[in-house]
DNA sequence: TTGTAAGCGTTATCAA
DNA sequence: TTGATAACGCTTACAA
């Protein structure tokens, strides 16, 4: 703070009232006369006054902002459009509030920095977005403020009676999967997800569900990691191990994207000779042609709903679950 | 803060000295007897003992965090790759040092909010990204902190002095163009970014030169605004003005993957029937096919030179030139 | 409805 | 080298 920085004290000067009127109407206490707080709010605009952030937090033991911890590579995360849209989200259920949001890329900010930034006061609370099986310490900074999850962290994990939100990410891959079957297809395979994350783990459940219902061969299954170089990556495996494969169920659309480059370089007409469905249904579905038929999660929705349950926390209030799981829809477009 | 947490008071306490002995072993202060800080860290460790940020930002007058200030849409900054590896180089300079760095994405965050929080002493200094024409609040932003731009902020925003951190756009669109006329082309056209930004300017200003220099037509102009969504259409544009183009300039990678689809559709080889020259050389422009020939900047290095730029003025030295311009490397690939 | 005064957890200035 | 003690700018009982 520049010397010469306004404070409550000189607003309270400059308006003839003592520092806690000020605070009060500040703080749009009801109980001041009409009068002072017009006084008052004449002297904050002509002083230019703001509050100091850190003297607030330190008196009332409230930071007024939110973390978002992303386990993540911090290319990663900007290469994902989900991400994109659960960030986009979540500020649209803060912009209505007094909070802020910081952001946290694990790769940027070592672990340690991490741990202080929570442990010293910085947030009320914190997000969690993609978090992995690895992500031990995750437990750890999870217990030192009030914290919500993006995806079910009992999974991976192992954290139970943990806030959490996610998409009905099974729900979501049999719906896809029945789709391809519906179709005429039987020899599915599926190129999963990043399997230390509960979203692969889970669509890739969903998959072998209905597979096994139909009775049909449940093998044909590649790993992927989420990104598009590695649904291209797998894509080829699959192909190569089977060859005869007529229909894909591919865990993102990222990778779905790769896996159309490859099943094109390849000579495989989509859909005609290979269906293809992804999951997200983010931009790298629909900027794409042929256009990817996919599994729409509400990533935005998914983001809000976060904030939200986050800030009942922090207001003090249990939410009414600690879970809340969204709804997914398969949205049909041209590859299967 | 939870109560219970440890307070630098209970450290004395337990390691039997004062509150201002526990302050200096934290600081790193050199006055220290060795025997008193082993007790000092050995009670810290014992208690779990993480300084209260806004204290010390309180009583130090220091934030030690930096905001990033992307006066964009959210969607726009998490598509373009070109952010993330501005990102990417001021986490990396911010990494080694104490301070955090909070992102305020503008369309997130309200600039009022914007406002209050760097006013509200936050954060010690800021760093602006993407910043156009209309965005005359920036200049008073830029007012309130340190503040050091990526691009130079004269062109859109008529502040003189500042500091800036950019790179050699003219030089980067002028070695593009030099190499189309050396491939032979002679009737280049160019997709032009958002005409608000001072990089779009720049871009085309060194066509511009190097057509008229070479005595040709220099009017073939269409006007994209950096999303590939907008180089299609702006190619679409051009294409229906002069079909008989020969070699386009695209002012950013995006804009040129977009203009690729396009040309794509319209029957035109690439580099065959017109070549194509992008900027950026993001993850964009390697991620497609045919691989993009284009104009390299070092996005990191600029993030990475800006957050060093700033880390100057809050050390209160003055950085030896206002102004650092980074150079631009021309990559050749397939489409030129 | 308004004011007084005691914190909030640090840092920083003096003395010792 | 260490310890008192006064800020830092605000919130919040408690009085008035």
């Amino acid at each position: 703070m520049t010397p010469g920085t306004p404070t409550l004290e000189m607003v309270a000067a400059a308006a003839g009232v003592s520092r806690a009127t000020v605070s009060r109407v500040v703080n749009g206490s009801p109980k001041v006369s009409p009068q002072v707080v017009d006084a008052v709010n004449r002297a904050i605009v002509a002083l230019n006054y703001v509050p100091n952030r850190a003297a607030r937090t330190l008196a009332s033991r409230q930071a007024m902002a939110i973390a978002l911890l992303v386990p993540e590579d911090i290319g990663r995360f900007y290469a994902d459009p989900y991400f994109a849209s659960v960030v986009k989200g979540i500020t649209e259920r803060l912009e209505p509030t007094d909070y802020v949001l910081n952001l946290l890329v694990s790769s940027s900010d070592p672990r340690h920095k991490t741990r202080r930034y929570l442990a010293g006061g910085s947030v009320d609370g914190a997000l969690v977005v993609s978090h992995h099986a690895g992500d031990r310490d995750l437990i750890e900074l999870s217990d030192i403020v009030p914290t919500v999850f993006g995806g079910d962290p009992t999974t991976m994990l192992g954290l139970r009676d943990r806030f959490y939100v996610d998409v009905d990410n099974v729900g979501g891959a049999r719906a896809a999967t029945r789709h391809l079957i519906r179709l005429g297809r039987r020899r599915i395979g599926t190129v999963t997800g990043a399997m230390d994350m509960h979203a692969a783990t889970h669509r890739l459940a969903g998959w072998r569900d209905v597979m096994s219902e139909a009775g049909l061969d449940d093998t044909a299954v590649a790993h992927g990691d989420f990104t598009s170089y590695g649904g291209a990556d797998a894509m080829r495996d699959l192909l190569a191990r089977r060859p005869d494969i007529d229909a894909v169920f591919v865990a993102n659309d990222l990778m779905a994207r790769g896996a159309l480059i490859t099943l094109g370089a390849a000579g495989r007409r989509v859909p005609e000779d290979v269906a293809l469905i992804g999951f997200d249904d983010s931009f790298a579905a629909t900027n794409v042609s042929p256009g990817l038929t996919t599994v729409r999660q509400a990533a935005d929705t998914m983001g809000w709903s976060m904030a939200d349950m986050l800030l009942e926390l922090l207001a003090g209030r249990e939410p009414e679950t600690r879970t809340r799981i969204l709804p997914t829809t398969l949205v049909l477009r041209e590859t299967a």
